[in-house]
DNA sequence: ACATTGATGTTGTCACTGTCAACATAAGTG
DNA sequence: CACTTATGTTGACAGTGACAACATCAATGT
């Protein structure tokens, strides 16, 4: 009776999955604009409107791999988080790395993610829990370093968003492929992303 | 002989201008998705192939709208240094100010300006240059900071590159739609940019 | 003055896209 | 075994970006 946890369906074998993969696939071999839902059935060796059976739209389609990329996202954050015990800066700095390095490993994903393509309403609501749930965690992050001592005191939202703001400011600058074209210096993302973080944590100190 | 300069054109009366006009308000009116040129067309009063006398293909008419906002750009962070001189700190304040307000007043410009949709190489020169003179400027408030003692040393582009990348963050989770649905408080945009830059600023000072 | 030329705009067409309706099939249920 | 429902297919439609062929008109040179 539950329609999306069973093992076995019908004919295909759990088309609503492949279609899934085959779109985050083709997505990322091109970009957004480009990415067709009967290419996506073709690639899966189906008809053209086979997807409508388990989207009702493409958007719907791409809300889904939006969603697994905000999964994947909160999966990199507490790897963070639980690598670094007690210690929040450097929570904080591995978190924006990986941050960075998930959105470089799929960068049409992230720009899906942020482009304001996909309401960010309860239209979907998978999505919509993913991204609270992260900015959850950011803030946890925060908040056991304001106890620590090692951040200094304010409203840990405001906090939160400068932290977040700077890993995300980069990230797509990075992914945009605005820095490689401005910067003169070579695309070095740990240097990059160290001195970014670097000073973003001295200006969350505790004075 | 000179083309595009030329005040008086042919039939329409530079329909390149009026072109690129129509095409700003039809994509701030809906998003990138869904822009066509032949709806463009149509609000100008040409025939659906009229634009392709001004612009290559689509992506060309696309470049030319992120090259409007590209200079756009230029001149609010030149108007933010003037009006705050021998004070960097406030420069940096007031440009991230413009910076996030440019954007809300037109997010989809925006959002294209970072798509990735368009190439960042030299396929559209003008894009290049205009992003290059942008840094520059940044660049520029960053190494006067220096000299004044303002703000620390250090790799300028780093440091110019840690500013652009807090405030291009906060303005792309703004008009991307997902901080509204995210922050508990209301969003206010001022109060927003000042704590944000603020713990910026902190990050950058001269110890 | 006027034919030539090149820039500009139109008509017609093509392949491709998202989406819908009608139909086909097969799995699960009584 | 009949019935229902989930799943997949075929065919169609309007809208899209892009191209070729044609039409028009300003500018230019002689």
């Amino acid at each position: 009776m539950n329609s999306k946890t069973a093992p076995k369906p019908y004919h295909h074998g759990d088309l609503h999955e492949h279609i899934l993969c085959a779109a985050c696939e083709l997505l990322e071999e091109n970009n957004i604009a480009s990415l067709s839902l009967r290419a996506v059935a073709k690639k899966v060796g189906v008809s053209h409107t086979a997807p409508y059976r388990h989207f009702k739209d493409k958007e719907s389609l791409l809300a889904g791999i939006a969603g697994r990329g905000y999964d994947e996202l909160a999966t990199q954050l507490a790897e963070a988080v639980e690598l670094h015990s007690n210690d929040p800066a450097a929570q904080l700095q591995e978190a924006g790395y990986r941050y960075l390095q998930l959105a470089i490993n799929n960068p049409q994903c992230t720009q899906l993610m942020y482009s304001g393509i996909l309401p960010c309403d309860d239209t979907y609501p998978e999505l919509k829990a993913s991204g609270d749930t992260a900015f959850d965690g950011l803030k946890m992050i925060i908040e056991e370093g304001q106890s620590c001592g090692v951040f200094k005191k304010g409203d840990i939202e405001l906090l939160a968003l400068s932290a977040w703001s700077v890993i995300h400011g980069l990230t797509l600058l990075l992914i945009s492929g605005t820095l490689p074209e401005i910067l003169s210096i070579p695309v070095d993302i740990r240097r990059l992303t160290s001195a970014v973080t670097g000073n973003m944590l001295e200006g969350l100190k505790a004075s």
